[in-house]
DNA sequence: CTTAAGTGTCATTGG
DNA sequence: GACCAATGACACTTA
């Protein structure tokens, strides 16, 4: 069962993983596989897959990271598999490392002007800058953030901000800018992956996550010009950094960010936070058009810039969170390694671009900013200690209460966010798709850097994604910084249609997810595809992973139709009652064979009983159960004779010898049967003398023998039943159990050796077939049991049985019966619960799709109705009464005609106009 | 010795 | 009413 779960589980990821697309796979893989694209591309191999989820929920679970299938790839051959990924996935691989610590060269110019952020992170930038400045001048960057925000924020965190806005920016144009070098769409989608991440965190959590999307398509008019310088500083640096030097540089700057890595880290989510609350004041202020915005993102940069600070702000909160909870090893790593700092440096990145932002924003709230970011630190020790929990269930259920918190956020300061979610909505399906692949992203990174201690291992592990730790991390990785580009992409072409449902929403799933026990990044894959094919595709990928598990079950299922057809059948399925693994086609053919067969075992049969005991003592070739027999003449044989003569084929020397040795048996045997009927024993262990007892041509027996039919049989516990030969067997029930067991044990002992399968299934002879020889019962119990019901008082007719013999019979057949319905029942009864789960996981993955829906619906509609209350407003403002004066819209209500007129009317109490329930509520706010 | 899983059997129910 | 399938409950075995 267990094994079967973990199966599932795996193909259900596989599936997953191939549904949404063969890069993401991939590029999971990759680290892990030496050779591997096809693999990936194609798909890993089950074993693969299976063992990276395990080693997922492993690591997930017990924390326990690194998988001995990790293997740590040459920074080379992990770049150029990584590349060859990315060629394949048309996604051109720039170096994430670049965008890493380009990142973090940012910060380097703005570590004189931060006043909120703590020093860490300046100066870990600084360093970054430093020692892997080739590319870019941090004067460059600063230019570039004095461009992009149109020189008002360049005093303030414009070395961080400098890029992030860049990538945003880009990422919504990215059409606009497939020109650029392939390094600056990785930077682009690096940061953008970051932002996806922290908007996926905010999504989850319930927050306004989604704005900060709508926030950068905003962004992107009104900094077009500056993205374009930016692009091309981006450019110049791409082109005079060598992917070596790259490295090199990162590799050095991940060594200084560990060092101070634990200080950067939380100022980027002390940043966050606290702007996050100052652009909430800003939105507060019902002078500015937050709502609007959006619409106007050029006119009103400022309005742009703050509401995408708002976003990135929402984002960080969330996403901070997240990163706490998802990666516990981050969190709890104080000391991080150079991969660490890396990612770090690319959720600075994300920060940096947030404090674009908020440079924007802090043109105006500077101060509060500051504040802010002071105060935000202490929201991140929070976060870090839920994160301290390895365990996947804490991650979720931080994850849930941060959902539940981000709700009640809605709720209360709903209206100041919601003007972007419009944005969202409209925003483009891509970004979102990318946005959340570098959620997923970061957290990987995050993951990883614990692990790599080495700069260039990190580097490494980042390209190649073959992080020491887990396989988990593995697998993502090298989405964070190389591959993390890959995917985005992969996804957004995928699933083109899906954009308007940000990826967010997929990261919301996680939690729930995590109900199944799947890993966070599994839960975002899941989620993922959940995404683009709204559930029921995930469901179907869930169906196909689940495909090899539901293709055996159909095919049993489909053997049982056979099976009972057989059953009814009856006299061929006695050959082979079991025969599950049988075709219809063989049983049918067996039908034929099998009518056939029974008149020869009644004819055989009278033979035998003319025979007489020795007959049935030794093996009659056509043992009564003819399926059985084969097993069971086997197991018989080498009971008596040391010859253990396989499939149930016996020599005549052999029969002979049977007869001769089991003649007491038999004798024994009837006694004890008699006892264990007088005793209502249940079941019994028969010697292989009971095969025996029924005729069955020995030439049938050949044919059958070898057939699987004799499964059931296997299953039979022979309870109460005694060794014949055991003196036990005389003895009462207890004695008679013990016995049987000890005689089993001992035949067992014997013949497992020589011919286990054989022994074991002569060890599977029942009571009734026990009962049967002891009764003499002219035929097999499969005959028996699988005849119908006509034919079954033919045959009963035909053989003169006494009284005894008939019930004997007739409880066989009702004992026969009843088993095989059990059986299928349990059968069934599995399959139903099987069903069941996937069931209930896709209407988990649903549910929280639907909650992520509902969300969104409801901060739209909360946009809305800001949008319209500022518009009526504006309207009655701009209206003025008969004495010039404008009308106070707490007076006058505004109505619209049918025929479009619009007028006004004084506002009287309990009649507001159509549609202004939202003026009512100003109205009633003013008052 | 305990426990869970698997299996057979009985009794019952409904078709 | 007989037959049968299905199923719950119980007992037993086994790992």
């Amino acid at each position: 069962m267990y094994l079967k779960k973990y199966l599932t589980e795996g193909l259900i990821q596989v599936a997953i993983l191939l549904s949404l697309s063969g890069t993401r796979v991939d590029v999971g893989l990759e680290p892990g596989l030496l050779s591997p694209l096809h693999e990936m591309m194609l798909g890993p191999s089950a074993g693969i897959t299976q063992t990276q989820f395990h080693n997922l929920w492993n690591h997930l679970k017990d924390g326990q990271p690194s998988h001995p299938k990790n293997v740590d790839l040459d920074g080379f051959t992990s770049r150029r598999l990584l590349g060859l990924v990315r060629s394949l996935d048309r996604l051109q691989v720039p170096n994430t490392e670049l965008e890493a610590w380009l990142v973090h060269r940012e910060p380097d110019m703005l570590p004189g002007e931060h006043h909120g952020q703590p020093a860490p992170l300046e100066r870990a930038h600084v360093r970054l800058e430093d020692i892997a400045g080739p590319g870019l001048d941090p004067g460059d960057i600063l230019r570039i953030q004095g461009e992009n925000e149109t020189g008002r924020d360049v005093h303030m965190e414009g070395g961080e901000l400098d890029e992030s806005p860049r990538p945003l920016s880009e990422w919504s144009q990215g059409s606009a800018w497939s020109d650029r070098s392939q390094q600056e769409e990785t930077h682009r989608r690096v940061l953008s992956d970051h932002q996806m991440y922290s908007n996926s965190l905010d999504e989850e959590e319930g927050e306004m996550g989604d704005g900060a999307d709508q926030e950068d398509q905003e962004e992107e008019p009104a900094s077009r010009s500056e993205r374009e310088r930016r692009d091309s500083v981006s450019d110049r640096e791409s082109a005079q950094n060598d992917e070596e030097q790259e490295s090199l540089s990162l590799q050095e700057c991940l060594r200084l960010l560990e060092h101070t890595f634990p200080l950067t880290h939380q100022p980027s989510e002390e940043i966050l936070p606290a702007i996050g609350g100052a652009v909430d004041h800003e939105y507060m202020s019902a002078e500015r058009g937050p709502l609007l915005s959006p619409l106007i993102p050029s006119e009103q940069p400022p309005l742009d810039l703050e509401l995408q600070w708002e976003d990135l702000l929402a984002i960080m909160e969330p996403h901070g969170l997240d990163v706490s909870t998802r990666f516990p090893s981050y969190q709890v790593g104080p000391v991080q390694t150079p991969l660490d700092a890396a990612i770090l440096s690319n959720y600075q990145s994300n920060s940096n671009s947030r404090n674009d932002n908020q440079m924007i924003y802090q043109d105006v709230h500077l101060m509060e900013a500051a504040l802010p970011l002071g105060t935000i630190s202490l929201h991140h020790p929070e976060t870090r200690l839920l994160p301290l929990t390895p365990s996947t269930e804490l991650d979720q259920h931080n994850m849930s209460l941060n959902l539940s918190e981000a709700l009640e956020n809605m709720d209360v300061n709903s209206s100041p966010r919601t003007p972007y979610h419009t944005n969202l909505i409209s925003g483009d399906p891509l970004d979102d798709l990318n946005m959340g692949v570098d959620v997923e992203n970061g957290c990987t990174a995050f993951d990883m850097n614990p692990l790599t201690q080495d700069p260039e291992d990190n580097l490494i592990t980042d390209n190649t994604g073959l992080g020491d730790r887990s396989n988990f991390d593995i697998n993502f990785y090298p989405n964070d910084f190389t591959s993390a580009s890959l995917i985005p992409q992969e996804l957004s072409g995928a699933n083109p249609n899906l954009p308007i449902l940000p990826l967010s929403h997929l990261l919301v799933d996680d939690e729930e997810e995590g109900d199944y026990g799947l890993a966070g990044p599994l839960g975002d894959l899941l989620e993922d595809a959940t995404t683009l094919d709204e559930m029921s595709l995930l469901d179907l990928a869930l169906e196909e992973g689940f495909s090899p598990e539901m293709a055996a079950r159909l095919e049993e299922e489909g053997y049982l139709v056979p099976e009972q057809a057989n059953r009814n059948t009856g006299p061929y399925v006695t050959v082979m009652p079991d025969n599950e693994e049988d075709d219809g086609g063989t049983s049918s053919s067996r039908m034929a064979q099998g009518s056939s067969r029974t008149l020869r075992q009644e004819s055989g049969e009278k033979a035998d009983s003319d025979s007489g005991l020795s007959l049935d003592c030794s093996f009659s070739p056509a043992s009564p159960c003819g399926s059985e027999s084969s097993c069971y003449s086997s197991s018989s044989s080498s009971s008596s004779s040391s010859s253990g003569s396989s499939e149930g084929l016996y020599s005549e020397e052999n029969d002979q010898k049977d007869e001769e040795g089991e003649i007491n048996l038999d004798m024994e045997l009837e006694v004890t049967i008699k006892q264990e009927e007088e005793e209502g024993a249940v079941g019994g262990y028969y010697s292989s003398d009971v095969n025996k007892m029924v005729p069955s041509s020995y030439q049938e027996e050949k044919l059958f023998n070898g057939l699987p039919w004799q499964e059931h049989i296997g299953h039979d516990h022979s309870y109460n039943q005694a060794w014949p030969s055991t003196p036990t067997s005389v003895t009462g029930k207890t004695s008679k159990k013990q016995s049987k067991y000890s005689s089993r044990q001992s035949r067992t002992k014997s013949y497992s050796r020589s011919s286990a399968e054989q022994f074991v299934e002569a060890e599977l002879w029942n009571r009734d077939d026990r009962r049967a020889q002891s009764l003499k019962i002219p035929f097999s119990n499969e005959l028996i049991i699988n005849l119908p019901v006509d034919d079954f008082n033919e045959l009963l007719a035909n053989h003169r049985l006494n009284e005894q013999q008939l019930n004997l019979v007739r409880d066989i057949r009702r004992r026969g019966k009843n088993k095989m319905a059990a059986q299928n029942c349990r059968r069934r009864k599995l399959g139903a619960l099987q069903g069941l789960e996937v069931d209930v996981s896709g209407l988990r993955r649903r549910r929280a799709w639907l909650r992520r829906e509902k969300q969104e619906a409801l901060k739209s509609l909360q946009e809305m109705e800001q949008r319209l209350d500022g518009l009526y407003q504006e309207v009655m403002f701009s209206l003025r009464d008969e004495e010039g004066r404008p009308l106070d819209a707490t007076d006058y209500a505004l109505q619209f005609g049918a025929n479009g007129s619009v007028t006004v009317t004084p506002r009287r109490q309990g009649t507001l106009p159509r549609g202004d329930s939202k003026a009512g509520k100003k109205h009633r706010d003013k008052k």
